[in-house]
DNA sequence: CATGAATGAGCATTCATTCAT
DNA sequence: GATGAATGAATGCTCATTCAT
């Protein structure tokens, strides 16, 4: 429900009825609504962050290792819809407070990002860059794919992958030195 | 207000004190509390898009063009903190009915990009790619800066600038060595 | 409603039904429920000090004062059993912010009792007393003949009116230098 | 408990805990919170009542009797606010069940003080007066005191009694020389 | 055109009481 | 007898919108 109506439309009321737990159940449980949201969404992030983390874990180099988490990540909010929804836009209704959530949940996939980033940087495989601003070059790129999906039904993040991946791997590994070697972009 | 509070907690009764204006001098100029946060936003929009339209007029290659309206799009944001807020993430607190707007202010400003790196494409300073994409990923890098630096009180969009650009330029695989002829990008 | 049903069982929806007021013409009126409850027993209680006050200044004595102050509030409430209600217990649901409200307002009336015993203090008409405390023996004295009628439905206040002011004014007039014979009464 | 946050405030899920018994162990015992209350009231009053009667025992006269009780009941409030603030106002916030029991609690004190004034009067300690209406004055009174000392933080009841006492006493033109003159009351 | 008092549907939260274990 | 998770009716307050003046 705070996928589909935002965290403000989403009446208590009606979590009430679709769980089939009485509101003083929820609130024996839960202390407020914006916990209930916060528990949610945690619940989701760390399904979602521990398929990266597989991924990750799988792969075999660092930068294999970053894309294939990104890839992880993209198949998962492709196949939910609501999944995408609810980590994406829908807690901003709550006001101010969530601010702080959001940070805290980008700041974990972000996170995964730059540790590949780093040790893709020690191992050579790419050059000396802001990793931790790679990393949220990386996010926010996956964030607005997935909300002009959600928003404008573009295509989904899964079928925008491949080309997707091959721009943020550019992104970090690009020659900058090209700069002044001029000499052929690849 | 809306800026400051999201539109959700900037109330109407508020607006009306802060704005000298009766509410119903208020509900006779806007026809709802909600056309009024779209005048607001598309007014402040316009500017920013002038601004970035601007830059691009400036420039001398389709790539300079793209790159100046994104150092355009980050100084003015980092100048004016409530114009960020504002378009970047209070509007969602309205609800679903907010999408729309989003999109279509976001798609303003893809487009701006996309356009140069359509030409940029042509005259062969960038190899083949999907432009619509890349400049999805652009705003969605920026849109990400932005929001971590309000959000988390990173450094300022304006002094990740460098380093974002040249990210951004690696995406789309320009040979940034051009402008190293000429000089910085301003 | 507050006297009927005290300030808790009063709600303010049936308030808003009763009165032909919307609910939030209310709170437009009143910022909270105790606001309104207040708002109503400053009314009231105006009412009767003024009308004690009146009785006070056809007076010829101060002795004969303070005794008309005192039928005046006794004759006022056993005719409106109602304001009886409400100045005297109804507003302790209120919870312990009532407990203010409530010494405000007693404060008023052992005042009036107060300043005729003074008065008559220094004309002669009475010994040399602790005033202060008199009034409130008056004033408590009062309160719970009140109380009585309203909770065990026995004799109107002003039916016990002639034999508590004789016993009020005795406790005031009583020669108490004869105890001074023995000492203390301990 | 009930004598701190008044009765509707004093939350059963508290009172379970703070008594180490379970809320179902507490509706084993008392079938409603009301009955909860009810019997903490009668446990305290039980106490002040024997506490009053047992210094009426010791006293030597009626009329000393009552002034011993009267300065019993002053002393024990005096010493326990939380016992005077559960009998004299925090039942209020029931609504309107509670007056029953308040008019019970208050009859057993009137009826010891009214015994006493009524045995003085055949006597001929006092003169002739409307004993219950004396001992509701005289009830009504120490009532009054007790609520301006917990309300207004006044001087306490038992620093009140002597004053108190001799007002009282006076109010029922007891001739207190008589209890070393013995002679006639009149 | 402007005003602002009035409207009333809407909603999160509370808490005495119950009852399966 | 004891437990405490679950119940759900109850309620004060909000706020976008209206409309008589």
């Amino acid at each position: 429900m705070f996928a589909d109506n935002g965290y403000h439309d989403a009446l208590v009321d009606e979590i009430s009825k679709r769980t089939s737990m009485s509101k003083g159940g929820l609130y024996f449980h839960f202390p407020s609504k914006e916990n209930l949201f916060f528990a949610v969404m945690d619940r989701l992030a760390n399904k979602l962050v521990r398929r990266a983390e597989k991924a990750v874990d799988k792969a075999e180099s660092p930068l294999e290792a970053a894309e294939a988490a990104l890839e992880a990540v993209l198949t998962a909010l492709s196949k939910q819809k609501r999944l995408a929804r609810l980590l994406i836009t829908q807690g901003y209704s709550m006001g101010n407070a969530f601010e702080t959530k959001r940070a805290e949940v980008f700041d974990r996939f972000a996170k995964i990002i730059r540790d590949q980033l780093d040790e893709a940087q020690i191992t050579g495989q790419i050059k000396k860059i802001d990793t931790d601003l790679a990393s949220r070059v990386w996010l926010g790129a996956v964030n607005e794919i997935v909300v002009h999906w959600l928003f404008s039904g573009g295509q989904t993040p899964n079928d925008a992958a491949p080309d997707l991946k091959a721009l943020l791997m550019n992104s970090v590994q690009g020659d900058i030195s090209v700069k002044s070697n001029k000499g052929g972009s690849q």
